[in-house]
DNA sequence: ACGCATATGTTATAGTGTTACATGCTTGCG
DNA sequence: CGCAAGCATGTAACACTATAACATATGCGT
């Protein structure tokens, strides 16, 4: 797995703002939402958000959260093995933390070589209670 | 982990019917699909599959894959611990296959204890190619 | 200048999921 | 019996998520 640090592409002006907005939100988005949040910008459409989170996606700058349909930006862009990450995420407060497990890594890709499955994506999502919400 | 066959609770005629196109089925459904197949059966609206789907999933006899928006019938539905299964996607031909295996749920588990997190739901979701679909 | 690839803008539409409210059915209990 | 409580159902309307189709623009290499 490389693991060494790298740039990103220079980003456009949509993928700079809707970039901006995940890193400045304190958890989640969904496109939706990302697009009333540029609409003083002068987003006015869906598909121009959509795209730009395929190109975040596809940079490894942002991760996508099935089972939220949402968004969220990466907290480590630049060292992190970006394809087998997996998050928990709090049903009460929203939290999304990243877990970045060698083990786990390893595990998934010994599962997916013993099926002899070629492996494109993977999706890891833990849903629960984080520490804080527990005690509440 | 409790892994002892259990019964399962007798189904109403909406759960059944759902279950059945389920089960039926070569691979997963969406909602909206289930319902045009029960269409014949009496299925008006979405809320009456979506309702059904919800006991079955409560059940433990269907799992819903976030990253397609759909539902699967479970394979082994008496014996298999359903909380932390993983699944193969296949992107090309659409095949599901679920994939039960200790290691990979202890080490989530010793994951989640970590991270002082209370554990409701995991969803792991491979996707790429099965081993057919490779060589095609 | 030209062709090409990529990014963008806009409208409309497709697909997924829920809210709100009404009806009915069973079960237990005074 | 009569009634309340809980759960399953039916229906319409709506909210949210995502993409298709088409037009326009921008940058780059030759």
């Amino acid at each position: 797995m490389d693991t060494r640090p790298h740039t990103h592409p220079d980003l456009t002006r949509n993928q700079s703002l809707v970039m901006g907005a995940l890193a400045h939100a304190d958890g989640p988005l969904s496109a939706y939402s990302i697009l009333d949040r540029l609409r003083d910008q002068g987003f006015r459409a869906p598909l121009q958000v959509y795209r730009a989170l395929d190109k975040l996606v596809e940079f490894g700058m942002v991760h996508r959260l099935e089972s939220l349909n949402a968004f969220v930006a990466c907290r480590h862009p630049e060292y992190e093995c970006h394809e087998m990450i997996a998050f928990t995420i709090c049903e009460a407060c929203g939290q999304v933390a990243e877990i970045s497990d060698d083990t786990l890594a390893r595990r998934l890709k010994t599962l997916v070589r013993e099926a002899a499955f070629a492996l494109k994506t993977s999706t890891v999502e833990l849903r629960g209670l984080c520490r804080a919400c527990q005690s509440a």
